[in-house]
DNA sequence: CAGCAGGGGGCGT
DNA sequence: CGCCCCCTGCTGA
């Protein structure tokens, strides 16, 4: 349970959210979670926290955190922001809206919606939170109904909350919980709440956008816009068809089609030599022509046979959250019967070593040709086939200051950065080339922790926790803040010292925003994604990896490399890419 | 520091 | 649907 994200309590954010898809694949295949991760944005009663058990806090909030994104198999809509803190529409009316009808076999219309606030506010108390948050909230919390149970033959176990089956198959059984993972993923009667609060939602937004037809205010609505494609005119920036579980907005159907199977847990194609799994005929082919170049390749058996169709453009206007992918169903009764574990798991073998599989080939074929530095005429290699080889060692993107040349145009650009190093420290006149090599600089001689997000430096992890939830509305796990006391722009007094540094460099970033160009867009995009949500807080231990580059287009672009401007460190090392595109054009191709 | 594979988005057909 | 491009994480030198 989560008392971790209890009352007077927030859990916090901290895993890497690539990761964390990782950590969900590998989950729902059958490992035991690990990794105590939080989801905030739900205030819980103490109801809850009551429920299972003897876990401890940072059980808790795995229970809570990770039990939700694993065993849904990803987080819940809404969750996957980059700025987590729910937006409200200034001019939106902060109104609360419950369905007409309640919800029949439950006798509840289970919560209402605020469209301003995009968030679900529990009928039976006042838990606020994105919808299927709610939706396990008040299952587990204010229904009767004991909706999943023990997946172990003879075992009448059951727990309206799909971690107290988890539990209980550790405790009682000494089995994998993860066999209760489908639970939630699969279940009735939280799938038909989701569908109820959801018709509500969009016929909230619905009204709502009736009555403001362009209300020029769109933005955010990635996270809550309807369900599937939601063509609502919600999207981002005014695109057509939004994704309910991540920030991604298009104006292409086809396309938002194609994204949405990124959320399903089946991989429709696979590699027919090395078995391994993809959502996107495309990769396969790409896959093959990268490991198996010297088999034939056939495309009409990449589709695994006993493989779903991916969704059509025709059933992908349904309404359908991400993770909740059955059709609609008969509304269950009270207590719902759960199919075995292993009907869920997907008949996924893990592939066999594909390396050892691969040609002993040197570099291989333009898999990507940048547009920063096409030549004038096409190469051989890029007019051609992918399945075309280049010649062996033949180069094409070359180093402006030195003989070096690079595969592809990100070996490039992070080369650039041994040259160019932009990764200034703001107390001494050290460069580095690398993000994480500052931030090990800065910890080591300056023994600060700096932020990844904007120059603030920290004088401790404390400090940095609090900067970045105030700052940055990022949560630590390594901070535990009253509610109360969130958005106060100084929490505990910590922060006044830098609450106009952060303040002024989250200006830059906004001034910056609207600068940003096509490519910029989707890393920002890209960055805006579930990967910023949690891959922050421990980059002040020096490991840079777990820095993700914040969207630098405009505001933390390095300057050229004889006077770096302040830029703010801790980008990681693709800090280089618009600095690049900007300034480095005469780094020609081969 | 760089090569590589995988994954995602845009775009043209 | 396929291609191109970009980006990220992993890995080894």
């Amino acid at each position: 349970m989560e008392g971790g994200a209890g009352v007077g309590s927030v859990a916090s954010l901290t895993m890497d959210c690539e990761d964390m898809f990782k950590e969900i694949t590998k989950k729902l295949y059958g490992e035991e979670t690990s990794v105590g991760v939080g989801v905030v944005g739900v205030e819980f009663p103490a109801a809850e926290r009551d429920l299972d058990d003897d876990l401890r806090p940072e059980e808790h909030i795995t229970a809570w955190g990770l039990a939700a994104l694993m065993q849904n198999g990803f987080p819940p809509p809404g969750i996957l922001q980059a700025n987590f803190t729910p937006r409200i529409d200034p001019n939106a009316e902060d109104r609360w809206t419950a369905a007409e009808e309640p919800l029949a076999w439950a006798h509840s219309r289970i919560a209402s919606y605020n469209p301003a606030q995009r968030l679900f506010k529990c009928a039976d108390c006042e838990c606020v939170g994105f919808l299927a948050r709610v939706a396990e909230h008040w299952l587990g919390t204010h229904s009767q109904a004991r909706a999943f149970q023990c997946p172990l033959a003879g075992c009448g176990f059951a727990s309206g909350w799909a971690r107290g089956v988890r539990s209980h198959l550790a405790r009682d059984h000494h089995s994998d919980p993860a066999a209760a993972d489908h639970l939630l993923r699969d279940n009735p009667a939280l799938d038909d709440l989701t569908r109820y609060l959801q018709r509500l939602k969009n016929k909230v937004e619905t009204m709502r956008n009736e009555r403001r037809p362009s209300t020029g205010s769109e933005a955010g609505a990635g996270e809550a816009a309807g369900a599937g494609a939601s063509a609502v005119g919600a999207g981002e920036a005014g695109k057509r068809y939004v994704c309910n579980a991540c920030p991604y907005a298009t104006d292409r159907r086809d396309l938002f089609t194609r994204h949405e199977n990124i959320h399903r847990d089946e991989k429709p194609f696979h590699c027919y030599l090395c078995q391994k799994q993809f959502n996107r005929a495309d990769h396969v082919k790409k896959h093959f022509l990268r490991m198996h170049r010297d088999q034939p390749y056939d495309l009409n058996r990449i589709r695994r046979s006993n493989a779903k169709p991916v969704a059509s453009a025709a059933t992908s206007a349904a309404p359908a959250l991400h993770y909740y992918t059955k059709p609609p169903a008969e509304p269950p009764p009270a207590t719902v019967a759960v199919a075995p574990a292993a009907s869920a798991q997907p008949d996924y073998r893990p592939a066999p070593a594909v390396k050892l599989e691969r040609p002993l080939l040197g570099k291989s074929e333009p898999s990507a040709v940048p547009a920063l530095h096409k030549p004038a005429a096409p190469s051989p290699a890029a007019a051609s086939p992918p399945a075309v080889r280049r010649k062996q060692g033949e180069r094409r993107y070359a180093c402006c200051y030195c003989s070096w040349s690079g595969v592809d145009n990100w070996c490039l650009k992070r080369h650039l950065n041994t040259h160019l190093k932009p990764f200034a420290c703001a107390l001494c006149e050290y460069k580095a080339a690398r993000a994480e090599r500052l931030a090990t600089h800065v910890h080591k001689v300056h023994n600060k922790k700096a932020c990844a997000k904007c120059p603030f430096l920290a004088d401790d992890q404390h400090q940095l926790a609090h900067h970045l939830r105030d700052a940055h509305h990022i949560e630590s796990r390594n901070l535990k803040v009253p509610v109360g006391m969130r958005g106060t722009g100084g929490a505990g007094g910590a922060t006044a010292g830098f609450a106009a540094s952060a303040a002024g460099a989250e200006a830059g970033a906004a001034a910056g925003a609207g600068a940003a160009s096509g490519s910029g867009r989707r890393r920002e995009t890209r960055a805006a994604g579930a990967a910023r949500l949690f891959g922050y807080l421990e980059a002040s231990d020096g490991s840079g990896d777990e820095y993700e580059a914040p969207a630098l287009a405009g505001e933390f672009a390095p300057a050229p490399a004889p006077a770096p401007a302040p830029h703010y460190t801790r980008d990681k090392e693709n800090a280089a890419p618009l600095h690049h595109a900007l300034h480095h054009d005469h780094c020609l191709r081969y």
